[in-house]
DNA sequence: TTGTTGACCTCTT
DNA sequence: CAAGAGGCCAACA
């Protein structure tokens, strides 16, 4: 019972069937991604901190992988490493989509790296709540 | 089934 | 100051 059963088979990292209260650590990735305002970026390392462990930051970049099948689509584009680089834009397709959808948000970029990226950082444990 | 890889981050040498 | 290794959780072979 309190097992959880994988769903690999249908492809569905953390999307789990309806009822689920459980929320697995893709979720709130997906969660936290989906609540990052227009023309702001965060990083994966401020997600997994705020989800409680700054080491998750891997799982962050791989639950992005999975964003592209999950619905809500999920903005994996304004989610950058800490150095405001776009280090997962070769996963976008095609890979410039990435910096045009950040460009055309207000956001600028110069070798795959953003701009006044602390300007545009933008935290979730700071602007999202736990209460929430 | 176990082992390795992966869009990372942080600490230690 | 720079480079290397460790660590997290999940999916894939």
């Amino acid at each position: 019972m309190a097992k959880e059963k994988p769903i690999s088979k249908n492809k569905l990292p953390a999307i789990l069937p309806g009822g689920k209260k459980e929320i697995s650590f893709f979720e709130q990735v997906y969660d936290v991604a989906r609540c990052i305002p227009k023309g702001r970026v965060t990083s994966y390392g401020a997600i997994a901190a705020f989800l409680g462990t700054k080491m998750s930051a891997r799982m962050v970049g791989w639950a992005m992988n999975g964003s592209f099948k999950i619905k809500p689509k999920v903005p994996a584009h304004r989610v950058v490493n800490r150095n405001g680089m776009l280090s997962g834009k070769a996963h976008f397709s095609p890979p410039e989509k990435m910096q045009q959808l950040l460009e055309k948000e207000g956001i600028t970029i110069k070798d795959d790296q953003i701009i006044n990226f602390a300007e545009k950082f933008w935290d979730p444990s700071k602007e999202l709540s736990l209460d929430q």
